[in-house]
DNA sequence: TGTTTGTTACGAAACAATTCGTATGTGAAG
DNA sequence: CTTCACATACGAATTGTTTCGTAACAAACA
């Protein structure tokens, strides 16, 4: 029923990100998130949302005349999917130097490479475990 | 003189990994180990490198009757471009959550985590001292 | 009622990226 | 010198995405 490659492009990525945020929504209040960064016609951004819903990357209520939005893919599952992805085109499939140039090429506080830290301490015990099954 | 956005299309891509890799390459070349992977005529890459040559992505020399190509932008700086722009769209600037999901999400193994607690270790440390400077 | 306001649906234009066919050039081999 | 095997150049078709104009509809209300 679902997509094969589920692949959002990079309009539907941003409805998405959207509806992930603020959950149902109608198309005005999309089409005005999106015209914070960036105008774009009332009718460009609903058509683009019922082509998602064709594709069933949205679902939508009737909700008196509009309809109601949302998401109808999982944020997490659905960014892993294009990590992965990009992981793959970019650099060569290892999480590693991905990682590595994340971390290099952006300004991280103390704080964030703190919790980086215990969240890899915590990988690793999962690893220990998990070897052993 | 450069491109403004400096962000190649997947396909350059596909092409300047293969030049920063294996380093100055006929058509012929990367056709071959574009080939390895994807059934692609050789006009087609020949199109596409003539155009990135124009747009100054590669560099070319006359070698007999071919052309030997090379890439002309560091691999490094347009990886971390590419790799912004993406932590942008995706994970709303944070390199944290980019980080988090790519390990979370993929195997790694523990001689590669304890490199990254290494790598971070040390980041950690210019921190400190970089303030200073 | 009939005008205004905001909605949906949908075709098609505009744009961008990729792919390929075909004409043409050139060095090497016979 | 002619032919063969590859090479380049380039126009144009194809494909995919985004954008928008326009028609039709419905609720609100003067």
């Amino acid at each position: 029923m679902k997509n094969k490659t589920n692949r959002p492009t990079e309009s539907e990525l941003r409805i998405l990100q959207i509806l992930w945020k603020a959950g149902a929504s109608t198309v005005r209040m999309v089409n005005d998130k999106i015209n914070e960064d960036k105008e774009t016609g009332y009718t460009t951004t609903l058509k683009l949302m019922q082509i998602m819903f064709q594709k069933d990357l949205l679902a939508r209520v009737k909700e008196g005349k509009t309809h109601l939005y949302t998401a109808n893919i999982e944020e997490k599952d659905t960014k892993q999917g294009i990590l992965d992805r990009f992981k793959d085109r970019v650099f060569g499939g290892s999480a590693t130097q991905l990682v590595m140039q994340a971390l290099g090429g952006s300004e991280t506080s103390k704080e964030e490479l703190e919790e980086l830290k215990a969240f890899i301490e915590d990988l690793e015990k999962k690893h220990d475990n998990g070897s052993s099954i």
